[in-house]
DNA sequence: AGGATTTCTGCGAAATCCGCAGCGCGATGG
DNA sequence: CCATCGCGCTGCGGATTTCGCAGAAATCCT
């Protein structure tokens, strides 16, 4: 189980309309059968499992659960915006190491990063933000934006 | 294909640790065999495969490919903070029915409500940030965060 | 306790997944 | 010019998984 998680270092994989069609595909159901994938896109089954595979590989895209964390138990969930002075891509990275930080980006704004957090409590939730995230070399400050209801939740840019 | 959206509307569906466990092991592999979580959550195949039906259909949880649309064609992302004055909810529900947004979420804090946005280019971001969500009754004003780099996103919450 | 409902189990049949060998094709280089 | 290599696609069986269903077991409600 070596990479987890995606290969975040853009390397552009040069991906062709197939690829993308059969990312669609999984966009509207991850479990979708290759043979069903391959009719729709062209192709056979086989060829349409070499390519899944290659783009998991790859890391361009991970089939997955994705659920609201504050309907499964988790008590908190916040956004959090962090000003940054020096190297936003080092901070990034040690943000990134923590395993409370669900989706860590670099933004053009009045933040450098942001970050989302899934957290047990409000004491868990405190001593993320301020005994670590805070802690990080780099960071100036950060404002927090705490989840109060997920309205929508999508995946299927490309069905559109 | 009646309900594509989650349900948003948390009805809390009272989770046991076995459906949990479940999840624990989509949000690995969305694609593992039911025999294989029935073996590591105890639980016969059938069962599983009930289970998991029904998380579904709930809108519990969703099984699908997730990407970084920076890498797969779209040029632009962002999420965008947005100040509401008078029903939050309603403002909520206008910005969610966007095919560009991916994700909203209602927040405490100096933003009423956060949106991700997914466009082609520039012109296209300018025209939904703009033309679209401002025009939505009620928004008072709006601050966005362009997306630079996409550096981390996890769904592993349940593995730690 | 009795009955209704839900959930689990254990099949067999059908569909899917998986590995592999072979083919076609463009790029490389002698 | 042609041989070779790399790469992706196809077409197979065999192993595995999914699927639907019927009965048992557990749970809930009155």
């Amino acid at each position: 189980m070596a990479s987890r998680n995606a290969d975040t270092s853009n390397g552009a994989p040069h991906l062709d309309s197939v690829s993308l069609a059969i990312i669609e595909q999984l966009q509207e159901d991850g479990r979708r059968p290759y043979a069903a994938i391959g009719k729709a896109v062209g192709l056979s089954e086989a060829a349409v499992r070499q390519r899944v595979q290659k783009l998991l590989d790859q890391g361009v895209m991970q089939i997955v659960a994705v659920t609201d964390p504050l309907t499964v138990g988790f008590r908190r969930q916040a956004m959090v915006g962090v000003h940054v002075e020096g190297d936003v891509e080092a901070v990034a990275e040690a943000i990134a190491a923590m395993d409370e930080a669900e989706y860590v980006v670099m933004t053009a704004g009045s933040f450098d990063l942001i970050v989302e957090i899934v957290c047990e409590d409000d004491d868990h939730m405190l001593e993320v933000i301020n005994r670590r995230i805070r802690a990080v070399p780099g960071v100036r400050s950060t404002e927090s934006f705490v989840y109060l209801k997920l309205k929508k939740q999508t995946y299927m840019w490309g069905t559109r």
